[in-house]
DNA sequence: CTGAAAGCGCTTACAG
DNA sequence: CTGAAAGCGCTTACAG
C-alpha cells in the first residue's frame, strides 16, 4: 500500500484534470466515452482505487453497515448462539448484494453501546441482533430514535416499541408446536424458557403455548415452566429443576432449540425416554437440531428471509423512505423427537 | 444524525481552538487538565463523536481489519461451514480486544476478490478465512504480497507458502486420531476427504493418517480412502461410496466433523453400528460434534486462539514489524464414537 | 463535455 | 500549553 495512486495520478497519465477522473470513474454521464476509456485504462495500470474515506468524508456517507451482536455476558464466552450465527450470515449477505460494507461489533447487552455508534460515521445504519432483557434495553433505543439514528432490531415485534422491529411470528410458532404436541397425545406439558415480558420473544411463545392449551381445553400450570435462557446448560438445568420438583409431564416444549438440546441430554440422564416418554419440540431450527439423536422437532425461522428484510428496511430509513416493522411466519418442522406411534423421521 | 456536532461546534462551546480539543479528545498530553476537563464536558454536552472518515483519511489509517471469508460455491447456500463461524467469532472478539473493527466480506474463492480490498483503504490490513482449491489461490496471494497488502491466511502451513499463514497442526493431528483408531483395535481404517496438494490442510491430515498407519506396520490403502470437501452431504456420499465399494472396515477418519457427521448419518443407514462395527473419529470440534449420537471423537482446533494469533499477527505486518507464520497445537478429544469396550463418554 | 476551486472534518507540524 | 494553517483524497457545484 506504499506509494498508493491518487486520482491526480490517473489524472496526469490520462491528461485529464482530476476532477474529470472522478466523474469518470463513478460513471458520470458527463464524460466522453473516449475520455472515460482512456481514464479506466490509467486506473488500471497504476492499480487505483478510490480511497474510501475521503470519498465518504466529502459524500457524508459510509457505505457501511453495522451489526451489534449481543452476547449475554453470563453465557459460555467461546460459542456464539448459533442462532444468531445463522442471522450473521444471512445478514452479510443480504448486505453484499445492497453493496453495502458490514462492520461487526460485540457488544454486551448491559453497556453503553448506543453511543457508540450512533453519529460516528462508522456506518449509516445499525442492526442490532441478541439477546437479553428488553426492559432495561428500551431507553436506549428511544435514545437512538430521538437522535435520530437509523436502526432497525431483531426482535419481538409489539406494539408500542420504538424504532422498527423486524421478528418471526413467535406467538403463531409457539402456538404451531404446542398444538402439535397436543396432536400426538400430550397432556402435561412443560414450558422451558423465561415468560415474562423482560424476554418478550420467549414471552410470546410462551402465550402462543397457553393459547395452544386453551384451544384444546387444557390449562396452563405455572408448576411446569422452568426459566432459563437460551444455552444448553440453562436447558439441561431446568428440566433437572422440573423432574426434582417431581410433578409429572409427558411432553417438553422448549423455547429455543439449545434449550431443547440441555432438556434432552437431561431426559436421557434420567431414563426419559424421548419422544416414547416425553415429547419434545424447540424452537429456531439450527443445524443442530437435525442432528441431535431423536431429530428435534422445532418451529423454524427463516434466518435467510430475515437478513434481507432487516437490510432492506434499514436501507429504507437510510434512504429517508418509510420504514416498517414485520413479522416473519413461523413454520413447524417435525422431527423424530415428538412423533409417537408410526416413527418417522424429517430432516 | 442531523446537524453533526463537530470539533469547530465543541471548540466554539469550550472558548478554545478546534486544534486543541482535537487534542484534548486524542489525549494528546498537551493539554492541560482544566482545558481538557473542559472541552470533554461540551463534547458529552452536544454528543460529538470523532468522524472516523475525516480522521482515518488524515491519518492515513482506518482502524479497521477485514475478513475474507471464502465459501465454496458448491456448499449449501444458507449454512456457513460452523467451523468457519466460529472462527469468525474468534476473531470479530480479538480486533475488538484490539481496538479494530471488522468488516466482513463473503467472496467467492474463484472470484478476482484481491484487487478489492488491497489499497482500498476500506481496512488496515485482510484476514483470509476459508476453503477451496489452494493452487489456484496461490497466484492471488501472491499478488498480494507485491503489492504490499498486509494480510494473513488461516490454513495449511507449508514452507514456500506466500505471506503469512497460521494454521493448526494438521499433520499431528491426523497422526493423533488415526493412532487413536488403531489402539482402538481397528486395522482398516478409511480416509474421507479429498487428499490432494490442492487441499493442503486435509492433505496434511491424510499424511498423518498414513504415518500412523505406517508407525503401526500398516499400509495405507488407496481402496480405503474417498474424496469429500466439507459439508454433510459429501461426508454421506462419500461413505456411501466406500459401502458400495465393498471394501471391508473397522474404522472412519474423516477430515473434517461435517464429514464425519455425513457419515454417521450414512453407517446408521446401513446398519453398521458406531462404534461396534465401524469406530469414528473427526477433525475441528465443531459445538455439533459433542451433540451428535453417539458424541464424536475429534481433534480439536483451537479457534479462541486462532483468532488471538490471526490478528496479533497481521497486527505486527500493519506496525511494520516481522511477522511469522505459526501452527497451533492440535488436540485429541475421545468420545463414544470411537470407544470400544468400555464405554466412556466425554463431551 | 471539461477544468479550477471549494470543502467534507479531522490531525499535526510549525510558531509562539 | 495553545492557535493558525496546511493537507489527507476525494466529490460536486460553478463556470465555461
Amino acid at each position: 500500500m506504499k506509494g498508493k495512486a491518487t486520482s491526480f495520478d490517473i489524472a496526469h497519465l490520462a491528461g485529464v484534470s482530476q476532477s474529470t477522473v472522478s466523474r469518470a470513474l463513478r460513471g458520470s454521464p458527463l464524460v466522453s466515452e473516449e475520455t472515460r476509456r482512456r481514464i479506466r485504462a490509467a486506473a488500471e495500470e497504476l492499480n487505483y482505487k478510490v480511497d474510501k474515506n475521503a470519498s465518504n468524508l466529502r459524500r457524508q456517507h459510509t457505505g457501511t453497515l453495522a451489526l451489534l451482536l449481543f452476547e449475554d455476558p453470563t453465557a459460555d464466552d467461546s460459542h456464539i448462539n448459533p442462532f444468531f450465527l445463522s442471522m450473521l450470515g444471512s445478514i452479510t449477505r443480504a448486505s453484499a448484494q445492497q453493496g453495502y460494507d458490514l462492520l461487526i461489533s460485540f457488544q454486551q447487552f448491559s453497556r453503553d453501546w448506543h453511543a457508540d455508534f450512533a453519529g460516528s460515521q462508522k456506518a449509516d445504519g445499525l442492526i442490532l441482533l441478541g439477546y437479553g432483557d428488553y426492559q432495561s434495553h428500551r431507553d436506549k433505543l428511544e435514545k437512538l430514535v430521538a437522535q435520530g439514528t437509523r436502526f432497525v432490531r431483531w426482535g419481538a415485534v409489539l406494539p408500542g416499541q420504538p424504532g422498527v422491529s423486524i421478528g418471526c411470528d413467535n406467538f403463531a410458532g409457539g402456538r404451531l408446536a404446542t398444538a402439535h404436541l397436543i396432536a400426538q397425545h400430550s397432556r402435561r406439558i412443560a414450558f422451558l424458557g423465561d415468560a415474562t415480558p423482560h424476554y418478550p420473544e420467549f414471552h410470546e411463545r410462551y402465550r402462543g403455548y397457553a393459547a395452544a392449551l386453551a384451544d384444546a381445553g387444557l390449562a396452563a400450570d405455572p408448576a411446569l415452566q422452568a426459566d432459563a435462557e437460551t444455552t444448553e446448560r440453562a436447558g439441561y438445568e431446568a428440566a433437572e429443576l422440573l423432574i426434582e420438583r417431581g410433578v409429572a409431564f409427558d411432553a417438553v416444549f422448549a423455547a429455543s432449540d439449545l434449550i431443547a438440546i440441555g432438556a434432552l441430554r437431561a431426559l436421557a440422564e434420567h431414563g426419559r425416554a424421548v419422544p416414547r416418554d416425553v415429547a419434545l419440540a424447540g424452537f429456531d431450527d439450527i443445524s443442530m437440531a437435525s442432528f441431535v439423536n431423536p431429530a428435534l422437532t422445532t418451529v423454524r425461522q427463516d434466518t435467510g428471509r430475515a437478513g434481507e428484510v432487516l437490510v432492506e428496511q434499514l436501507l429504507r430509513e437510510i434512504r429517508g423512505e418509510h420504514a416498517e416493522s414485520a413479522m416473519l411466519p413461523a413454520e413447524l418442522k417435525v422431527r423424530a423427537s415428538s412423533v409417537r406411534g408410526a416413527r418417522k423421521r424429517a430432516r
